[in-house]
DNA sequence: GATCTATGTAAGATATTGCTTACATACTCG
DNA sequence: CGAGTATGTAAGCAATATCTTACATAGATC
């Protein structure tokens, strides 16, 4: 999860996951779409988003399409929804998890944290 | 939101995060909860935290009462929705705006990425 | 097979992170 | 006021990211 929002935090890689986000794109068309930038540095971009699980490649040929893998995100999602829920919320799915919630303050619970 | 992002990429900021999601907490209190590390670093994910707007603080007297900054995700958010939604829903949206969606493939329309 | 095309990898420069220890600041309380 | 408590900041260091250019590999094509 920490790779996932740390390759989803530079804007680089947030555009190429809009790019192949519906559809597959050779890893030569998704450079085109970043003239600034030299062809290496958009291969490790392509390979950092391999690597974390928010794109898949497969060969065709001579060439490697890239495509959004929607699973990428899950973790990261979740934890967003974490955050969001209302306190009320998240007591109940810890009920339901026959888990306590993680203490505010002062913390006698002491569990291990992440 | 790059900002934002990156902030929440790392583990002890998503903990402290969490920490302080359904309350005020001292600077003090949330290092007592990572007692593998410095004090200083702890406080300097704070600043990152204060910086990227996640958390705000208030001085109390002696201390600095550190608590969650909801607006502060409110980006990142709709990144994660505006991938997850289904190809229909983003022209929908897009339509709406009176906008073009970003072309998938050979992209004749140039939009300034990001 | 020779050459072109598409793409990844290596090496290296530079900037940024994420810690540590030492120090500065400022409120509190006797 | 002076000692104690809570906290931020500075300096420095090792690890990591993010580029660049040069090179390697492999399928396509004549």
């Amino acid at each position: 999860m920490d790779e996932a929002l740390r390759a989803v935090a530079d804007p680089t890689r947030r555009a190429i996951l809009r790019l192949v986000r519906d559809g597959e794109l050779a890893a030569g068309e998704i450079a085109g779409h970043f003239p600034s930038m030299s062809r290496p540095a958009v291969s490790q971009h392509l390979k950092a988003l391999t690597d974390s699980g928010l794109v898949e490649v497969r060969a065709d040929g001579n060439r490697r399409l890239y495509r959004w893998r929607r699973e990428g995100l899950r973790d990261a999602a979740a934890f967003l929804d974490e955050m969001w829920s209302d306190r009320l919320a998240r007591l109940k799915a810890a009920a339901e998890r026959e888990e306590w919630p993680e203490r505010t303050r002062s913390g006698r619970t002491s569990r291990r944290q992440q």
